[in-house]
RNA sequence: GGUGCUAUCGUCUAGUGGUUAGGACACCAGGUUUUCAUCCUGGUAACCGGAGUUCGAUUCUCCGUAGCACUACCA
């Protein structure tokens, strides 16, 4: 017997990965890693309506580009598979026949139609609305000659017609159920594939899983999947009922709204790192006051007892917080890689060989240029998609308004001023010493001689070389365009104000 | 309707039988040689309600209320 704590991350074939999915993955790997254990992924496809192809391959891609690698699970490995339940049919077979055996479960031949009219005759009369066990008692022989004629069936597991059920969450604590609220499940389908509930468990049981996390959504089913483990005789894993995970609203997270994928969200921009660290936080805390902690840390931190029990709502508003942070820790080297598919789809640049061209002129782009471009978008980001409207100012020649140029109560014939007065001092520092610091020191030292102000110097130059009524600063536009860019979009800026 | 879970700033949360109830996001104000952003400093803001236990409850118990989940041959 396996000592190791054992989790497993155990989805349906859904098509996409949902952010309370990584959530649960999460707890998961930091279970895994925290207690020394391994981590097995395990595709649930037992309902043939919801079959989607190359689900599990989908699934693990997202999970490889957040860096999050199982142990064991479907073309990984692992002395406990198939890890795909429909792969497992025997086993369940095999299973059911010894609960049949045992008398913990029975043939039922209730159609289904016959179960939904007693279902809206029970709700029509405010009864709860709970299978009526007519085929909990049918004799041997009353089973064999209905399955001899032909006829379907499902198989359901018999419950305590009595009593309490008492189930330990580690979470949440005792929970009891009274066995009259139970009813008596399904656990083979008439299509003789299990059901949730039975390959759940036989599952969990033969890969030795010693903990399951899965969400508040099923303590309701929970006393039922206690008894079934001890209908078989067999110890239950830990359970950790882990709080939902819910919108803006208080309601569920849906796909409908959007904004529930992870390969959206990847999609748009936001880094591994912000998408585990922020998931990583939705109903667990760690004991210090940083809350900005890495995938390892996190692992490190992590005590099942400290997994919280209330509903946590998903806040955009932190989630770009924290990826603006994480933006903002990258260096320029690793920021320019990533958010040059962005520039692409933005149609700034393409991509020729090792090099670029700007898209908006058709010329060469220098990566050493491009960088320049990208570092000054950096503090301003909140995820990697923002980065062609912060930066298209720099690929083309600015359109703004006559207005725009204007600061405060200066008249257009001071502006014009002050800006051939500028003007005369870029020109004048040679291209090969044109930085940000040259162009700074020139302007800065400049405007001190005359006794005036900065912004009514700045701004205007600003508002010439980005046409934005926010940007970065003149200085470092200036250094990114390059002296003749620059001077070229002063001259503009100047005639500009001349008509 | 039934069953169950949950309840601290707007949000995520820490925490305790006696605390100035702490942090983060957001927000507001000030500063950081022009704007925006970043950064720094400061600020506004919370224990769902009612009983009970107790010298004392945000904390423990009960009731209520609200939110949510489940109530399928879906997971």
């Amino acid at each position: 017997m396996n000592t190791s704590v054992r989790v497993r991350f155990a989805p349906s074939p859904t098509g996409y990965l949902h952010v309370g999915g990584l959530r649960m993955a999460l707890f998961d790997f930091f279970i895994a890693r925290h207690y020394g254990g391994q981590c097995i992924f395990r595709l649930e496809d037992t309902d043939k309506k919801r079959q989607i192809a190359g689900a599990a391959e989908k699934l693990y891609e997202v999970f490889a580009a957040l860096d999050l690698h199982f142990d064991e699970g479907p073309g990984l490995g692992g002395n406990f598979g198939p890890y795909v339940q429909s792969e497992r049919q025997v086993i369940y077979d095999q299973y059911i026949k010894e609960l049949l055996a045992k008398n913990e479960a029975y043939y039922c031949f209730c159609s289904a139609e016959k179960l939904t009219s007693l279902r809206e005759e029970q709700n029509a009369n405010k009864l709860p609305p709970r299978y009526n066990r007519a085929c909990r008692d049918l004799s041997h022989e009353e089973v064999e000659a209905k399955i001899a004629t032909g006829e379907t069936y499902t198989i359901r597991q018999k419950m305590p017609l009595s009593g309490e059920v008492v189930v330990h969450d580690e979470i949440h604590g005792d929970i009891s159920f009274k066995a009259e609220n139970l009813e008596d499940h399904v656990l083979i389908k008439s299509d003789g594939m299990p059901t949730y509930q039975f390959a759940n468990v036989v599952d969990d049981h033969l890969m030795e899983i010693t903990h399951i996390v899965r969400g508040d959504e099923w303590i309701s089913s929970f006393p039922k999947n206690i008894l079934l483990y001890q209908a078989f005789g067999w110890s239950a894993p830990k359970y950790i009922h882990a709080p939902l995970i819910l919108n803006k609203e208080g309601g569920k997270l849906s796909k409908r709204q959007g904004d529930v994928s992870v390969e959206d969200f990847l999609a748009k921009g936001y880094l591994k790192e912000t998408m585990i660290n922020f998931c990583g936080l939705l109903g667990w805390h760690p004991k210090g006051e940083e809350e900005i902690l890495t995938f390892e840390q996190i692992c490190e931190q992590f005590k099942i007892e400290d997994i919280g029990t209330s509903p946590a709502i998903f806040d955009l508003e932190k989630l770009d917080y924290l990826n603006g942070y994480y933006l903002r820790q990258l260096d320029h080297e690793q920021l320019l890689k990533l958010v040059v598919p962005y520039l692409v789809e933005a149609k700034l640049i393409e991509v020729v060989g090792q090099g670029y061209i700007n898209n908006q002129t058709g010329e060469a782009l220098l990566p050493s240029k491009l960088k320049l471009y990208v570092a000054l978008a950096q503090d301003r980001m909140k995820k990697l998609s923002d980065i062609g409207e912060l930066t298209e100012f720099l690929f083309i020649k600015p359109h703004y308004d006559l207005e725009l140029l204007k600061w405060k109560q200066f008249s257009y014939e001071d502006i014009k001023t002050n800006l051939k007065d500028i003007y005369q001092v870029l020109e004048n520092i040679p291209a090969a010493e044109w930085t940000k610091h040259s162009t700074s020191d020139a302007c800065l030292g400049h405007i001190k001689n005359l006794g005036k102000t900065n912004g009514e110097y700045l701004w205007p130059l600003r508002v010439a070389l980005t046409g934005h009524k926010a940007s970065p600063g003149p200085f470092e536009v200036a250094e990114a365009l390059d002296k003749d860019q620059t001077l070229v979009r002063l001259r503009f800026a100047i005639e500009k104000l001349g008509k």
